[in-house]
DNA sequence: GTGACATATAAGTCTGACTTTTTCGCCGGT
DNA sequence: ACCGGCGAAAAAGTCAGACTTATATGTCAC
């Protein structure tokens, strides 16, 4: 998925990364250059590419005279796609699904609104197309191939909502809705309403029913939050 | 407000950067790193750290025996305060106002609601000395003195929200107020409806009235994206 | 035309020496 | 006891050069 061992210094920013995000270093810890380079054995000039990379997310600080400081979360970048599969691959991965669940719930029913004003045809063949994908594979315990077709309908909404801020949000919503089918329990088919949500809300962009769009999606994350509370207490 | 100049790989990246989100290297660009390390009489070491942090945002990509290519606008990582300062001060910054214009009416709402359900006494106070505040320079062209107040009770709604990706928009927020207040045309006083909106969204969080914080946001932020349209069709 | 192989190229890596900034502790003065 | 300056140490920062590795591309035989 992401870009595994794209040189030395991935390598150290797959271990170093994700130890930090996780509170293993908490904020505040001091780490060393040298020290690093020696527990992971690169060199010095790849454990700072390592640490660079780190400081431009603001997960860490590097001082003279003090060394690589680990920030408070409150400043990390939350929104680096790096960061957030990071975390969620750590230990508050709960926590960090439902902060993304409720960003989803603020953006998608606003990003449908739009897709109903601007999608191409294109778009909406698109769309009605993974609906249908995911009505096709609601029975039966095809999870995996519901999930395909889910990722894929929520990505088309957000591109052709025609923001970029919101197209941007499609690698997000792809994890979060991958997270909620490999490691929460859903051991059950999903939620038969949904389905009917999403198909209708093709219908709403195709029709270029703005608010009846908007509505809809925000029935859909509203239920995605709900089952959240449930699962997740 | 940034951190200018923490090291020579910064000014360098203040240099690229910039010149990236312009456009001036266009998608598809090939840079080579000793060339451009000569072009900022800087060694490669630093050249790579800074290339390295370009590339975590996604803005290149450096492969072997090709070089340093310049990605596709719809891959970079938007949401990095960096790259977002970097395009409010370059050429598309109307473009770059509207999107994020379009982010906060989907994302404030929620949020206010949100605040108005967890805010703490202190936050609610100082909510209402930011609205205070508000009123206080509304008339008499203290526009600045307005900003200031502007800003800090859009932060105050976000980090009282309780929701961690809401509160890192604090920044964002705050870039596209100032924005607007020194670039754009606002000579007048801020509009008087916005301004009581300020102080009745100060009310509903103070009350827990959750739907009526959300839906006068709301009224916020949808006047803010007429606003855009008005002075930048 | 196709496939294997050689070659050139640019990034990647390592090492060691040197510079610069900043903290901390020491010391003397008040 | 307090403060201000002074010096030393510590860690990041910078640089230069040699070497390694992957890979795109061109060449040649078939």
């Amino acid at each position: 998925m992401s870009t595994p061992g794209r040189g030395l210094h991935g390598r150290v920013l797959d271990a170093l990364g994700p130890a930090i995000t996780a509170g293993e270093y908490p904020p505040g810890s001091v780490l060393r250059t040298d020290e690093l380079s020696q527990h992971f054995e690169v060199s010095r000039s790849v454990m700072r590419e390592a640490v660079r990379v780190l400081e431009s997310m603001h997960l860490v600080e590097s001082r003279r005279r003090v060394g690589v400081t680990v920030r408070p979360r409150a400043e990390w970048n939350v929104y680096d796609p790096q960061v957030i599969r990071w975390r969620l691959a750590g230990a508050d991965r709960p926590h960090q699904l439902r902060s993304l669940t409720v960003l989803r719930s603020a953006v998608e029913p606003v990003a449908a609104g739009l897709a109903a004003r601007h999608a191409t045809a294109a778009q909406c063949a698109e769309l009605t197309e993974c609906a249908l994908g995911m009505v096709a594979h609601s029975r039966g315990h095809e999870l995996e191939e519901y999930l395909v077709h889910d990722v894929a309908f929520h990505r088309v909404i957000l591109t052709a909502s025609g923001n970029e801020m919101f197209a941007r949000l499609g690698d997000v919503v792809a994890e979060v809705l991958a997270g909620r089918t490999h490691h929460e329990v859903m051991f059950e088919d999903p939620d038969p309403a949904a389905v009917t949500l999403h198909v209708q809300v093709a219908e709403a962009v195709r029709e270029g029913d703005a608010p009846r769009a908007e509505q809809l999606t925000r029935a859909i994350t509203t239920g995605a939050l709900q089952e959240l509370d449930v699962l997740a207490p």
